[in-house]
DNA sequence: CCTGGCCATTGAACCAGGACAAGAAAATGA
DNA sequence: TCATTTTCTTGTCCTGGTTCAATGGCCAGG
């Protein structure tokens, strides 16, 4: 249950045999099925939810009601909306389930207790954000200097599995087009 | 000289007196002319700046030499590339001053040394990343879901200093669209 | 006080991708 | 199993934004 999470902790610090069993006890295991919404916007984000298993979502939603994915969280990654989490502020994203689901997770007390006890842990968080964050501005600039074609060619090669696992129109939505032209792209490279 | 980043980090979290002085005293001033190039493509970053005063931009350069301008530091902003700052390699990214400019630098040692001895550091500068990482988020959603005129609007509210200290054809590779376009998005906004 | 080099503006032609609609295919579930 | 819903495809038309080119304003440096 906790191999895959210790074994990314210890990509970030070295942590004592001692220290990783504290972390484990505090983390609380769910399991959530499929299509489930972790959370809504205007809801409080409680949780940052490491995927032992699954698939899960978030995005926003825009004033036409189009969806905007943001993330695609499978295994051995993180998700939550850290704003709304740390600042106990209102969300203004949605977090989704997309397969049937295995989390660990830690709510804000779960979260300051470890930092204050095993400040170590400070540096894995920070490790975390920083490496999200760097992705996110190399996401920025592709989706603006990036034509249709070439994004999506970039998303099958740097999230081979994603499109064997979920419905092609939230790739559409991560991809910042219309699911329709998503389709018009992948025959114009069939036909290659 | 310290007023500024001191302010700033008593923001985050409480330090004491020795333990700021001594923060002080591993920053580097430096004075930096107008259309400088801090760091550029290929080379690896080994500074993150604090802007006591002036303006500096980072933008990457696609492959029609199109820049697509990431972010404007202005005053209490911090600058990097954090990814190639922190795994030491390679950067994309160019980063430039558009005004004269004074900065306070850590480079990898002195950071490092600072987290070592005073680890509560560890924790300003994961808010720090959190806060540019959710504003990142922000500016995904927008950029995929937001038409030009908006984009701009909106960038006036959030940034009202910016546009009269910059000139806009940066505006406009921030805001991803073309020069020319920006001109005429605001033009129609002024006849109204 | 010129002058050369940005910079912003404007217009015309063009195009990548969107919106809409209608079917086909696949997944879901009773 | 069949029926219903969801997803994907395909075609047509349309538009927001790009590209290219020309013009004029504005400094900054000699």
């Amino acid at each position: 249950m906790y191999e895959a999470i210790n074994r990314y902790i210890g990509l970030c610090a070295n942590f004592t045999p001692g220290e990783t069993s504290y972390f484990n006890s505090l983390l609380q295991f769910r399991k959530v099925k499929k299509k489930t919404l972790l959370l809504q916007e205007g809801e409080v984000c409680n949780f940052e939810a490491f995927v032992n298993k699954g698939c899960i979502r978030n995005y926003y939603i825009d004033e036409n009601g189009a969806e905007v994915t943001l993330q695609f969280a499978i295994e051995d990654w993180w998700v939550s909306d850290i704003a709304s989490f740390h600042d106990r502020k209102p969300s203004h994203m949605f977090i989704e389930t997309l397969e049937d689901c295995e989390i660990l997770v830690l709510t804000p007390e779960t979260k300051e207790e470890l930092l204050h006890k095993v400040p170590k842990f400070e540096r894995m968080f920070r490790l975390m954000v920083q490496r999200n964050l760097s992705r996110m501005q190399e996401r920025l600039f592709q989706t603006i200097s990036t034509n249709a074609t070439n994004k999506y060619l970039d998303f099958l090669e740097r999230y081979p599995s994603i499109p064997q696992r979920v419905a092609q129109h939230y790739i559409a939505s991560y991809l910042g087009m219309s699911p329709e032209f998503l389709s018009k792209v992948r025959t114009r490279l069939a036909k290659k």
